[in-house]
DNA sequence: AATATGAATGTTATATTATAACATATGTGT
DNA sequence: ACACATATGTTATAATATAACATTCATATT
C-alpha cells in the first residue's frame, strides 16, 4: 500500500474496472446494474439470484425476478460476472476483458471460490475441439472440492 | 460385426454394462431404474428430467417428479449417467466405471453430445488443484459450440 | 411361516430457479 | 416535438428440484 494512494478493496477495484470497461465499450452501466454488481461483490463467495433479489428489494422494493435476471444477463454478456453452472449461482469476475478460458475451484464446505485462468486449459479446449472438429463457444469448467483452509 | 454374434447397439451395450456393473457392485438395478436408464438411452443426445418423466408416465402413470429425480440420483451416484450442468440435462455414460475425468462437447444446434475422456484434463485438474492446495472432488467440464456436421 | 429391518417407491406439497409477454419509462438523435 | 431503441416495470407462469412422510418390497433371521 503506497503512502499517497489508499488501496482499493477487491470489490472497489472490480467496480472501477467495470465502469471503465463500460465507458470504453459504450455500454450503459445504469444505476440498477451498478447496484446489482455492488451487491454481488458485497457478498464473499458466490450469490444466488433470489438472495440477490432479496438484497435489492431492500433498496428498491419494486424489484422482481426479471429485474435480477435481466441485470445478471447484462453483466454476464459483458463479462463482468460469471455463472457457476453447478451451483446455479453467480460471482463477480476478477479480470473482466482479459479473458481467456477460466475455471473455478469451489469449496464445498466454505463456499469460497477461486477463479483461475490458465493457458493449459485454453490449450486443452483448443486441442480437443480441433480433434473433434468442434468449434467451441462457451466453456464451463468447475471443480468442486475442499479448499486449503477447510482441510484441518 | 462377427458372423456368430449380433452387434449390440450403443444403447444395448450400455444397458448390459450397467447390469454387469450393478451385479458386481451389489447394486440393485430395479425395474424402475432399468426403465429410466433405457429411456435415457433411447433418446439421442441429452434428456431433460421432466421429458423423462413424461416418457415414464406412459409406462407408469403414477410416476411423479421424485420418482425421476431419485432414480437419476441413483444412476448418477453409480456413474451410469452424467448431468450436464450447463443444460440441466442428463445423458447416459459411455464407459461407466472406467472413469477418469471426462468432459462434454455440446452442440448448440443439434443437441448432440460428445463425451471425451483425456489424461490431459486429468492432469490439468490435478496440477491446478495442487497449486491451490485444493482437494478436488467433482469436476464439471462442458464445452458448448458447434459440431462438425452442423458447420455447413 | 412370522417377524424385523432397511431399502425402494409412492404421494403430497412446496421450494427454487428462470422466462414469456406485454406495458411503461427513459435517453438520444433528428 | 417526435421517433426510435433500449431499459425497466409488471403480471403471470414455466421449468427444475426437494422435503417430508406413508407404504411397499426384498431379504435375512428366527
Amino acid at each position: 500500500m503506497s503512502k499517497q494512494q489508499k488501496k482499493l478493496s477487491v470489490s472497489e477495484e472490480a467496480l472501477k474496472k467495470a465502469e471503465e470497461l463500460c465507458e470504453v465499450n459504450g455500454l450503459k452501466l445504469t444505476k440498477l446494474r451498478k447496484q446489482v454488481l455492488k451487491l454481488i461483490w458485497k457478498k464473499p463467495g458466490y450469490v444466488k439470484a433470489y438472495d440477490l433479489l432479496d438484497e435489492l428489494k431492500k433498496i428498491d422494493p419494486s424489484a422482481k425476478p426479471p429485474t435480477i435476471y435481466r441485470t445478471l444477463d447484462f453483466l454476464m454478456e459483458n463479462g463482468l460476472i460469471h455463472k457457476l453452472q453447478s451451483l446455479n449461482a453467480f460471482i463477480g469476475c476478477l479480470h473482466p476483458n482479459e479473458h481467456n478460458e477460466c475455471y473455478f475451484l469451489i469449496c464445498d464446505s466454505c463456499q469460497k471460490i477461486e477463479e483461475c485462468c490458465s493457458k493449459k486449459i485454453n490449450n486443452v479446449v483448443l486441442s480437443t475441439s480441433k480433434n473433434n472438429n468442434f468449434i467451441p463457444n462457451k466453456v464451463t469448467f468447475e471443480i468442486a472440492g475442499t479448499c486449503q483452509s477447510c482441510l484441518n
